[in-house]
DNA sequence: GGGCGTCGATACCGTCCGGGTATCGGTCCG
DNA sequence: CGGACCGATACCCGGACGGTATCGACGCCC
């Protein structure tokens, strides 16, 4: 199967309509039906159920949706990773690290010195991102390794080392009453009459349906918070990064959130083993 | 970047020889320069540094090859997954599930009971191969979900759920005098005159160097056991199926064994998650 | 219900690219 | 120094890929 074939089937599997997938793929319609069939010969299966009004995804078809575009995204990833270690002999960016916008400062901080010290030691170029964009950049190749956070961010297909684990604060507008209390259950802030828990969108970008305002990353977050409009549960480092206006308080039952360093599980670099081995070696 | 290219750099970058390369990949020797040339130009990058005597990888090379390698590898099992998709609308084999020959066969027929009185369950092939296999065929998409022994095997990107974890015995011949104990330290075994550990191959098939017989599966080393040549170290759960003429004893400081179940991380169909729910399920 | 618009399939054609053979240029070896 | 080996170059051919024109089927709407 050529990486052509896929991205003309991954194209009319999305769209569902083979004239809109061919404007989309630059090349007129009647290629594409013939790439398609030629495809689904080759195969020997029926990935399209087509009536000359409507397109379906056959069982199969599905199939190749998913797992073509992952390896899409390897094909793609093994190539900007060439290129950029191309690069890297001549131009300095010896190795990408991507984590969240939100993250704790520190522990970052702590990283990045521990490494530029140790022999050896290439140069890192850091990425911030909003909140779930982690593993998608570590896939397409833009980074060689990320900092998440479980059970946030998924670590599936990645080789990973827990770098420690910290408990949650219920984050609350400075007066509120509740910030008079040392401590809290999940079920004293659940169902607070107006202070929902905001919805994250999820892998697809798109919002689970329920009440509570939808937001993208922490500061919007931080935003709504003190206005009062939601409440936040958030990894006890950010209380750091709070400002004076917001109050933060330990919530007992909330999961622990972990931090971990992520990789792909491929072409495990010297840089990447020396940088993963000096996160684990962190106080 | 196109598959064909891909498969050309790797044959290329395998063999370090382009003659050789082109042999195998059942093409003339110019046609094989070209496309490499091609490959060169397109990504800005020298891959492969080449005299008219010698040819080497350059670093953004081995890249190349290592992620082209994994990149290939996806294309495959997108291959072979979409044609399994499609055989099973007709024929049978609705999941695929690889483990050890020589892994607790409890564990394994406590699942499939569960999982074939389960609602909705599909038919599940079972593969057993050597140690080590599973996560190539898993990769490879001849499987769809694999029980994998934590450390011996690489969880590496794919998805796991632990099943249960276990301690380790020592096998030995019925009537050595370290029978007699209840149980055993690392230190006990390790340099037992006449009685080393064996040597296992590693992920590309080579054995490290070092004393000890060479084995490949545990029928083998069990082999060997009985024939006073060498020691196991294995599962707990291995004494069920211990013949009578050799003994176990518990090694108290080995690493504990953790029993997985793998998936690969994209398509998670149904099936394959009712899988992995009964099996998280299991007493 | 007939005309029209939409959409995928088919027919046909030109071009470019991938593959083949022949050969060259450089290097190591006897 | 001649020959063997190896990758690069030159040149040619056929097929595959892409484009335009058109068909056939199906909904829709007046």
């Amino acid at each position: 199967m050529e990486t052509r074939e896929l991205r003309y089937f991954v194209a009319v599997a999305e769209e569902l309509h083979f004239g809109r997938a061919a404007q989309r793929l630059g090349i007129a319609q009647p290629p594409l039906s013939r790439a398609i069939q030629q495809l689904e010969r080759r195969l020997g299966a029926t990935l399209l159920e087509r009536t000359s009004r409507t397109v379906a995804l056959t069982g199969a078809g599905s199939v190749l949706l998913a797992e073509g575009r992952a390896a899409l995204a390897a094909v793609d990833a093994a190539e900007r990773r060439t290129r950029r270690a191309a690069r890297s002999v001549t131009g300095r960016p010896g190795l990408v690290l991507v984590t969240k916008a939100s993250a704790s400062r520190e522990l970052l901080a702590d990283l990045l010195d521990a490494y530029a010290s140790a022999p050896g030691s290439v140069a890192v170029d850091v990425i911030l991102c909003g909140p779930g964009e982690q593993g998608r950049l570590l896939r397409e190749g833009r980074a060689d390794v990320a900092l998440l956070h479980r059970p946030f961010d998924s670590t599936a297909g990645f080789d990973t080392e827990e770098l420690g684990a910290e408990g949650q604060v219920v984050v609350l507008p400075a007066g509120h009453p509740l910030t008079a209390r040392d401590h809290v259950h999940m079920a004293d802030i659940t169902g607070l009459p107006g202070l929902p828990l905001p919805r994250w969108p999820g892998p697809d970008g798109t919002y689970p349906p329920g009440p509570g305002p939808e937001v993208r990353d922490h500061a919007q977050l931080l935003q709504l918070v003190a206005l009062g409009r939601a409440l936040a549960v958030s990894p006890e480092s950010c209380r750091a990064q709070l400002p004076g206006d917001l109050a933060a308080v330990p919530v007992l039952d909330a999961p622990k959130v972990t931090t971990v360093i992520a990789w792909p599980p491929h072409s495990r670099s010297r840089a990447v083993a020396d940088l993963v081995r000096t996160a684990t070696r962190l106080p």
